[in-house]
DNA sequence: CTAGAAGCGGCTACAGTGTC
DNA sequence: GACACTGTAGCCGCTTCTAG
């Protein structure tokens, strides 16, 4: 429902846009309408019809930078609705926490597809695939995925909607690491790699450097489920935020 | 482990509005 | 035009928390 959004013009606040619901303007074209009849509930700057105009003609068009820059980003998530066909989602693993650990696989998930990204294959790829996609969608990934990442690529060019699960779930009132959570949702894991953590991660990295085959295709599995079920914790986040904002008209 | 981003509470500054 | 009031934005410092 990004049409209900009135967010996005210059000067607009919660309130304001609150309050054009509150009277029935519940979308761009009822703006426009409303605007043009003088039955707005309040006048508005004029720069404004022109701006929902234009969101009209942008959100048609898939334009999701447009939006990415007049939005504020605490409610880029938004976003997610009407492009997720433009989102990716992005795991990653690492030798460890420390700042001295590197990165062993970067996972994108995009439209039910998994690629993966493996140090000393095909992980220079990354930046490029990368670059393809509009929203970027973590957990946590603002404190862990991007700062090891850019210590790989510092040059690494971000999507400009970055959106992070594990802010959108806390606002939500769910707090916790992915896991946790995802139990607590009911989002069952592939048994094959249920119970696995990250540390788990490590090992099978370890057992792969020493000429294992099998321990990559493990770890490659353990990635693929995090990123995937990414994804549908992002979709219940945007569910359940829309219904917060009573969405469901 | 431990770095560091985001959330949060509390505060100030200020623009916009209304009143006289 | 001067002033007061209100709500918001911006900022600061503190706390919280997860990642492999």
């Amino acid at each position: 429902m990004l049409e209900a959004t009135f967010l996005h013009l210059p000067g607009a606040t919660r309130e304001i846009e609150q309050r054009l619901w509150e009277a029935g303007v519940l979308s761009w074209h009822d703006f426009l309408e409303r605007y043009q009849s003088g039955t707005l509930p309040f006048p508005v700057r004029p720069e404004w019809f022109s701006l929902i105009q234009q969101s009209i003609t942008h959100l048609a068009k898939g334009n999701v930078r447009f939006f990415a820059h007049l939005l504020p980003p605490s409610e880029h998530w938004r976003l997610y609705g009407p492009f997720r066909s433009q989102a990716v989602c992005l795991d990653i693993e690492t030798t460890g926490l420390t700042a001295k650990d590197r990165v062993t696989v970067v996972g994108l998930y995009h439209n039910d597809r998994y690629e993966a990204f493996v140090d000393g294959i095909n992980l220079e790829q990354l930046p490029d695939t990368l670059r393809c996609f509009p929203i970027l969608i973590t957990f946590n990934g603002s404190d862990f995925d991007i700062p090891f990442l850019r210590r790989v690529f510092p040059h690494l060019l971000l999507p400009p909607v970055h959106l992070d699960v594990q802010a959108l779930l806390k606002r939500l009132g769910i707090r916790g690491s992915q896991k946790v959570i995802e139990e607590r949702l009911g989002f069952v894991r592939k048994e094959e790699v249920r119970g696995m953590t990250g540390v788990d991660a490590v090992v099978l990295w370890e057992a792969y450097l020493r000429g294992e085959q099998r321990a990559l295709h493990r770890l490659l599995e353990y990635n693929r489920e995090d990123v995937s079920k990414l994804k549908d914790l992002m979709d219940y986040a945007y569910r359940e935020l829309c219904r917060q904002l009573g969405w469901g008209w």
